[in-house]
DNA sequence: CGCTAATTGGAACGTCGTTCCATAAATGTC
DNA sequence: GACATTTATGGAACGACGTTCCAATTAGCG
């Protein structure tokens, strides 16, 4: 018996579901969602698209395995304290979502995928010690992740725009340019919006996505405990 | 002078704006985001697909303004308390985008959209009236609307899936297998899930959306005013 | 070495968004 | 009413994509 299934290598640079997912990130980082194509991939691996096949059932399978690797990096946060770890965690994927908005995209696309899976678990899991009565933790962990995918697709179309838009203009001129699209067609009709037109061109992306997270923590009445 | 600039209509079925965004909705209610095509939407109008372009630049175009179209129906809510006006909108908004999944994915992937600015409107305006200080309304706004576009993306999902499975196939065998997906790997690291496995099969999707919503508008201070 | 199964690379298929263009219908001008 | 001009139409054609197919190559094994 013992049958040697050991696999050995068939040579150094055989492909692998490993190196197509990670060329697919390096092309998906480069050039955002539209740049990933199986002949793009084919050809920075020098294969033919038909040996790729060969690993991957599917484009949304590579995208799926793509993102579930750049999200996992991030769950890693231990946190003695757990409103600091969620706090962690979430800023943790804001992060990782800013670096690899695609990542965001495909998340907010498919939230059944196993990153997901893993958002929930780990956001969920700490809000026991954080005092959150069991019969509300459903609620709040599910809000948390319904928030922070709702995030994670406006950072991936911010990103996608500043693609498309010349490369010299900033932040503050597009979302003016926004703004004004919003209210130019009845500009009565948009008080709140020309209120806080101001502030919302030189607010930070990243401190108001954390107060978006206490302000759902403190809705779970976590407000001042841990 | 006296130019006739008054525009008489070619004849009873010339193509239009309205006309076309009309059928793509239908072909997008009936077959799914994936259904709409130019070829498809010429065949209904009986047209060529050249023909439409003369009315509409894009797809994008072309899908922001079956979004528009069917999110505004939706936010012409008028509730005198603003607590009740924010719920009603929310819960508007839930129904429709339930009713047209697809839209739900043209929100969450387009945040820049008109339908976000008008659904960003209706929601801040509100705060005032709500209690929430100046300083906090528009981390409060952002959040609701953040939330409510990672809900909508979520359900966009769930429907394509839907779409995909064998029809017989019902919401609760749909979450278990997920939840198993998600758990199989390692059992013992994901205990929050598997707490929460029995609330999750037989929880209703539209009131825990609301729970959300009310989280939110917990942490902003305003439990129990209005 | 020779056999089988795993793996490769590239051609080919069907579909899509979009562009192009030769018409046709409405409108403006005399 | 005839002609020129703009507006609008519909279908052919283009290029890119995801995917499938298959003949050729290679690795493992007796």
């Amino acid at each position: 018996m013992a049958k040697t299934t050991q696999r050995t290598e068939r040579r150094t640079d055989a492909l692998s579901k490993e190196r197509i997912v990670e060329a697919a990130i390096e092309i998906l980082d480069k050039g955002g969602e539209g740049a990933l194509t199986f002949r793009a991939l084919a050809a920075r691996l020098a294969t033919g698209a038909g040996a790729i096949y060969w690993h991957v059932t599917d484009k949304n399978e590579l995208l799926a395995m793509a993102t579930d690797d750049v999200i996992a990096r991030v769950m890693l946060v231990r946190e003695a304290k757990p409103r600091e770890a969620i706090r962690a965690i979430a800023l943790g994927l804001f992060d990782a979502i800013e670096a690899h908005p695609w990542a965001g995209a495909q998340l907010s696309r498919a939230p059944w995928q196993s990153a997901v899976g893993e958002i929930f678990e780990s956001i969920g899991s700490q809000l026991d010690a954080l005092g959150v009565a069991e019969q509300a933790q459903l609620d709040v962990a599910s809000a948390l992740v319904h928030y922070i995918l709702g995030c994670a697709g406006q950072n991936a179309a911010n990103a996608t725009n500043a693609r498309l838009l010349p490369p010299g203009t900033d932040r503050a001129a597009f979302l003016a340019t926004i703004i004004a699209r919003w209210t130019q067609r009845d500009p009565a009709g948009f008080p709140f919006l020309h209120k806080m037109a101001s502030r919302f061109r030189d607010h930070d992306d990243r401190a108001q996505f954390l107060a978006g997270i206490d302000l759902i923590l403190a809705g779970a009445g976590t407000a001042d405990k841990n």
